[in-house]
RNA sequence: CGAGGUGUGGCUCAGCUUGGUAGAGUACUUCGUUCGGGACGAAGGGGCCGCAGGUUCAAAUCCUGUCACCUCGACCA
């Protein structure tokens, strides 16, 4: 064990901070509520791109790149979403020495820079739709921020498409809901909860917003990827106007969608454990190690770079040979979260074998050389269902369902985690709670159960059954 | 933005109450012995004590101001 990380149990916070530091994902800089990725973070960040990219662009998705900067009159265009981003955007008033005549923010979303463009560059029914994708950095100048979670400037992707009927725009708003949560539990093992966010929840613009939750090893939800459905309110707003098949002028319905950094946050407090992280095989930067065993002695470091070179073809592989003791490496991948350690000794090469030791639980495998490559193959997939399955047992023990108010205070104070609770449908239960418990709605559920008959919170009938949690 | 806390080699911290030549562990460098769960010995390098003022013969230490970061709340991906 090392002692450096601070066990889970003890202080989840500083066990969290602590991952990051060893792992080496990310370091605080001189800037504000800004991050340094470092190398092995930002590897794990472009096999996410990877994943997901692939991902739209099989759905037809473009990407393209908008300006990084929004004159202020244009962000005044949609009055609920200039109101839910205004408090949090960084102006720019000076370039060079000269003051602006107009203040530019710093794009905090783009949706009013795709609408704009949107607005000149579609005329007729044949240029619809438009799916178009950005992979860029935002700025929100949060209050307090943490690695990852929250930082004042963060890496996502943002999808903004337009379509000529409301239907469309629908069915696309839940198809990337869709691409999103086959994308945390296939590639991240994350399993996630697909719903509505609530009135309150929504984001500022949205007709519907939609979203997939997942939870933390402490027992808090995290809101893993949001799908916006705008109906026609950001086209009236920006005049984004075509002409359909019957020589009518009809406004375009859009959405959009992102997946942030923020991901990263849950690919840590998901899987990771007191020894480290744990990476997915997926999206891991390494997907095994091999650690030479008494290196100095002849023909070992040989074998070990050949087997490198072999592994090298079908896997990402790293090969240790610094001068570190043995014990100090398994320590050291374990902690980055490599999911499989190859430790190849004299005696191995002796019986023309090697060792595999899985992330998951350090169970050793002796395999001979000649099959390896199939052998860490099995293993890579194996554990990647392990870590899925693990993650949807962790979340099913965190999952309750709460009839009277008093069980459901209890179950938020004592035990955490997801509470399943109808709800009448008034914002003003939604408050109530958040007010007594901080417990926020997470969303209304595709899964539908009728947990009860009333309200959880004022006892009236009910028929929407609510995942409640505090959240990060 | 409210309430608490912390700033001292890369990292974790001691020293401050009672002012008097800046310390430890770890990491780093070199050499030797080790190597199947964070090895051992020896010798080295590295800090205007967050910043700015003040008090004093003398400030890491006392006073004032300021900045940054952390934790917990309110807000968000």
């Amino acid at each position: 064990m090392v002692e450096e990380i601070t066990p889970m149990g003890e202080d989840f916070a500083q066990w969290y901070t602590d991952i990051i530091k060893k792992a080496q994902l990310c370091e605080y800089s001189g800037v504000r509520g800004c991050m340094v990725i470092q190398p092995y973070g930002y590897a794990i960040w472009e096999n996410i791109q990877k994943g997901l990219d692939s991902r739209f662009k099989k759905t037809g998705v473009e990407n393209v790149y908008m300006p990084m900067f929004i004159p202020e009159s244009l962000l005044q265009r949609e009055k609920d979403h200039v109101e839910g981003f205004a408090p949090e955007v960084a102006w720019v008033t000076h370039g060079g020495s000269e003051k602006l005549q107009e203040r530019l923010c710093v794009r905090p979303t783009s949706e009013t820079l795709f609408c704009e463009h949107y607005a000149g560059a579609i005329r007729s029914y044949r240029d619809l739709p438009k799916l178009y994708n950005q992979w860029c950095s935002v700025v929100r100048w949060e209050k307090t921020t943490r690695p990852f979670l929250r930082s004042a400037e963060f890496l996502w992707q943002e999808g903004h498409t337009a379509h000529a009927t409301a239907e469309d725009a629908q069915e696309r708003t839940i198809q990337m809901l869709n691409v999103y949560a086959d994308f945390c539990e296939q590639e991240l093992a994350i399993p996630v909860i697909k719903g509505q966010k609530t009135e309150k929840e929504k984001f500022a613009g949205a007709h519907e917003t939609y979203t997939i939750e997942s939870l933390m090893h402490d027992g808090k939800a995290l809101q893993s990827g949001t799908s916006h459905n705008f109906g026609d309110g950001f086209a009236k707003a920006f005049g984004i106007q075509y002409l359909n098949d019957n020589n009518e002028l009809a406004y375009v319905h859009q959405t959009s969608w992102g997946m942030s950094t923020r991901i990263i946050g849950a690919i840590i407090m998901v899987h990771g454990d007191d020894a480290g992280l744990k990476l997915p095989p997926r999206i891991a930067p390494v997907q095994a190690v091999i650690v030479p065993i008494a290196q100095h002695k002849e023909g070992v470091l040989d074998r070990a770079n050949a087997l490198y070179q072999q592994l090298s073809e079908k896997f990402r592989m790293k090969l240790d040979d610094s001068e570190k003791s043995p014990g100090w490496k398994f320590s050291e991948y374990e902690m980055r979260g490599v999911p499989v350690r190859i430790e190849l000794g004299p005696k191995d090469i002796e019986n023309n074998q090697a060792v595999l030791v899985s992330r998951i639980d350090r169970s050793k495998t002796f395999v001979s050389l000649d099959n390896i490559e199939e052998e860490l193959e099995k293993l890579l997939e194996k554990i990647q269902e392990q870590m899925l399955e693990a993650a949807k047992q962790n979340r099913e023990e965190k999952t309750s369902a709460a009839v009277t108010y008093d069980e459901f205070k209890q179950i938020v104070e004592e035990k955490g985690g997801f509470v399943k609770a109808m709800w009448c449908g008034d914002e003003a239960c939604e408050m109530k709670i958040k007010e007594d418990t901080t417990a926020t709605s997470r969303c209304i559920p595709f899964e539908q159960e009728q947990v009860a008959d009333t309200c959880v919170c004022c006892g009236k009938p009910a028929s929407k059954m609510v995942y409640w949690g505090k959240a990060y």
